[in-house]
DNA sequence: TCCCTGTGTAAGCAGCTGCTTACCAACCTA
DNA sequence: TAGGTTGGTAAGCAGCTGCTTACACAGGGA
């Protein structure tokens, strides 16, 4: 911890650069700190990243970008935080590749057909109180959570949304499809939206099932290659 | 090598501020301090309150609650920031007054079968590019950008969403009417969100008729008491 | 004249933010 | 043994944030 601005006696003034102190040499005790790391392991810094991306995965899921500070996500990955700007570079960088970790993965695994309940279904879980995270779920509470935290984010979160509604838009045949394919995906976020972030009732604690079949029975009349809602059970052969 | 961030760019910012602010009005009052208050009037103070409430609701609209600094507030009131302090006590306490002030305006003033295609509209309207607003279609920009600020300013989303689903709940006579018009109101806002927050295209652009007869009609076997759409026209007596 | 009250102002505090720097320790090769 | 590369660490820096404080000034009543 730092405790800096003690009680120097001298008080910058507002308006002026400081003149940089900088000071001639550092006497730097060594204090011999134990290495947590794995013991007799080969170095490898791989796993510190792959903690790293995890820890940011979720912290950006719980809090949004803004909210997730840098120092918070080295201390959930228990790594030192210089090493997060070595690895990734900066912070937006690192929620960048977060997102297309994260987020391609349900788009790849899931029929477009399937997708609206799928996105749906993975929205409406409960959240697994443990810090255990599927991982996939969360990429667009991600997103929904770091709306308006600045240009460069935003568009991670178009990137990502272009990706949804390509995948929704092969479900309508109508001339109009792309736009069709952008209201479903505004009502997938909307929902997410009242149920994850604002836990608006009774929608926040409505049966899941439910939800998706008033979702697909509405969304039906937009995306007609869109099959029937299913619930929980497997789906047809 | 790992990315060590050699980039010699021009951008010597630390931090992570914004991106490029860039000061709405001068950033220094020259040594004229210019008493804004009434020319020849008594003493008072509410001018200075309702410039702020002003300022405040545009910034709000703009940026969210959390990217709206109190700096910038006052800087665009053209009044001291202690003043802010002053008046309200606190940013939060001014957020809830921008809120509640030009929050339920166009609820109060449509009636319940014409409210979603009255909220897709002022959603969708162009911007009015100049710093002129409408004001009731921007408490709902403002909540939308404000989503992940915090619980305080969750709450208020919540409270004038309860106001707008009580309305659209009465469209139902269905056993779930509830549900179903937290359903209607999380479209709207996911069309907002993507239209007005994210930009999304085809969404972004579309004519503000097509989008309300897409989803007026969707949005017919949810709400069964909701009035046709019927576009830019008068409606029906 | 004096005090009291209320408006407006400049300066600053304490804490946070993303990011950098200087260093140490472990491994690999020569 | 010497040198280089790389993973890991502590201690900052500069700038921002909401909010506070001390003070100047203008009226109104006594």
């Amino acid at each position: 911890m730092v405790a800096r601005r003690t009680d120097a006696g001298a008080v910058p003034s507002r308006g002026e650069p400081r003149a940089r102190p900088v000071p001639p040499v550092a006497p730097a005790p060594p204090p011999a700190p134990a290495p947590v790391r794995d013991k007799g392991g080969v170095r490898d810094g791989a796993p510190t990243r792959e903690r790293l991306l995890d820890a940011a995965s979720a912290l950006f899921a719980e809090r949004g970008y803004e909210r997730a500070t840098v120092r918070d996500i080295a201390a959930r990955a228990r790594v030192n935080q210089a090493l997060l700007f070595r690895h990734f570079g900066s912070k937006r960088a690192l929620f960048g590749e977060v997102v297309s970790r994260d987020g391609t993965e349900q788009l790849r695994s899931t029929a477009p057909e399937r997708l609206v309940e799928t996105v749906l279904a993975s929205m409406l879980a409960p959240p697994t109180a443990d810090g255990g995270d599927t991982g996939s779920s969360r990429s667009l509470e991600t997103l929904l959570r770091s709306v308006g935290a600045g240009d460069e984010v935003s568009a991670a979160v178009t990137a990502l949304g272009d990706d949804y509604a390509r995948a929704l838009a092969t479900l309508s045949d109508a001339d109009d499809s792309g736009l069709r394919a952008d209201l479903a995906l505004a009502w997938l976020v909307g929902i997410g939206l009242m149920r994850v972030v604002v836990a608006k009732q009774p929608l926040a604690g409505a049966d899941a099932d439910e939800v998706g079949r008033l979702v697909v029975g509405a969304l039906g009349h937009l995306l007609e290659g869109m099959a029937p809602h299913h619930g929980q059970g497997p789906g047809h052969g």
